[in-house]
DNA sequence: ATAAAATATATAGATATCTATGTAAATAAT
DNA sequence: ATTATTTACATAGATATCTATATATTTTAT
């Protein structure tokens, strides 16, 4: 929700204030640990890299595919003139090329270099702290039960976000 | 993590491709959650209202006190300047004043006004399909240890971005 | 008492995002 | 076949955020 992105400042520890609806207190928790979480994982990136640069990168990578500006646009649910923004960044740095479809004059095919897939292995190496952090809390934390009640919220958002069941 | 908030548009519906570690995968979805819950938010705000800005009105008006640009910035997350902004617009809308305090000079004491109660007010009725859609989820959700699981991993992230425990 | 350090806020500049719109190419309609 | 519509990407302008720094005030040290 964002807007109650509100760290307690009081004295328990719940995420939002007493008369917030617990779904509230959840979208509020949900905020402030994607919040945390995206501050955590850009200290570890290198090499000038912002998170969308390298969430593109690794897609490439590890689809091993080329995909068109669009189908990017989509996969990370930010606005076209958004991720034509990002891919130019990564052409600039030679991480991706973009050449013009030669069946269709319109789409343009962004694929991963080599310089492009060394980065991103170096990149993956430098996040092992991640790795390592989230391990650590997996004594306390149950990942699975937690991923898949988040799914499930996740398709009645993606439901009411982008109309009846735009979720393959 | 941002990074990797990435719709699948291939067969499955997890979120995350294969390769990603299941906490990534949680993360995955905390960032499409979030971003997706922000926009359903959003486009329930009046009166050029943005979800900042809501959120400062709605906490003043719930704890029922001035707060500083400071604690501001801190409750919700953001950098001070930010904050800052934020409140600007705020007072440009008479929505809230901002007053220097009377025993410390640098401090600036944010209030809302009875302008920026009825504006809250308005705000929170016009929200009421939310409180309707995070109900009807409640079928096929469990909300309270949802909220448990992901109190913990907050305040794991906490520990982590802002060092030893720096959550009170 | 004065000078130095710390604190609260504001300003400046950079960047990433959005919406609206322009341009070129492909498809559909006549 | 021509024209109109749709589609894919780029450009322009607006906004919210960040970091770095300036300014004013308070606190601390000497």
């Amino acid at each position: 929700m964002a807007s109650n992105k509100e760290r307690r400042i009081e004295s328990t520890s719940d995420a939002g204030l007493e008369a917030d609806p617990i779904a509230f207190k959840v979208m509020t928790e949900i905020d402030m640990i994607a919040s945390m979480a995206t501050t955590v994982f850009e200290r570890l990136l290198p090499e000038n890299l912002t998170s969308a640069q390298f969430g593109v990168l690794n897609r490439l990578a590890r689809l091993g595919m080329k995909e068109t500006v669009s189908e990017l646009a989509v996969a990370f649910m930010v606005a076209q003139p958004t991720m034509s923004s990002t891919v130019k960044k990564l052409v600039a740095k030679r991480f991706v090329t973009m050449r013009v479809s030669k069946t269709d004059g319109r789409v343009k095919h962004v694929a991963i270099t080599k310089r492009g897939l060394a980065c991103r292995e170096r990149t993956v190496q430098s996040l092992s702290p991640l790795y390592a952090m989230y391990e650590a809390m997996a004594d306390k934390l149950e990942w699975a039960p937690m991923l898949m009640q988040l799914n499930t919220l996740r398709h009645y958002l993606e439901t009411e976000v982008y109309g009846q069941d735009s979720a393959e």
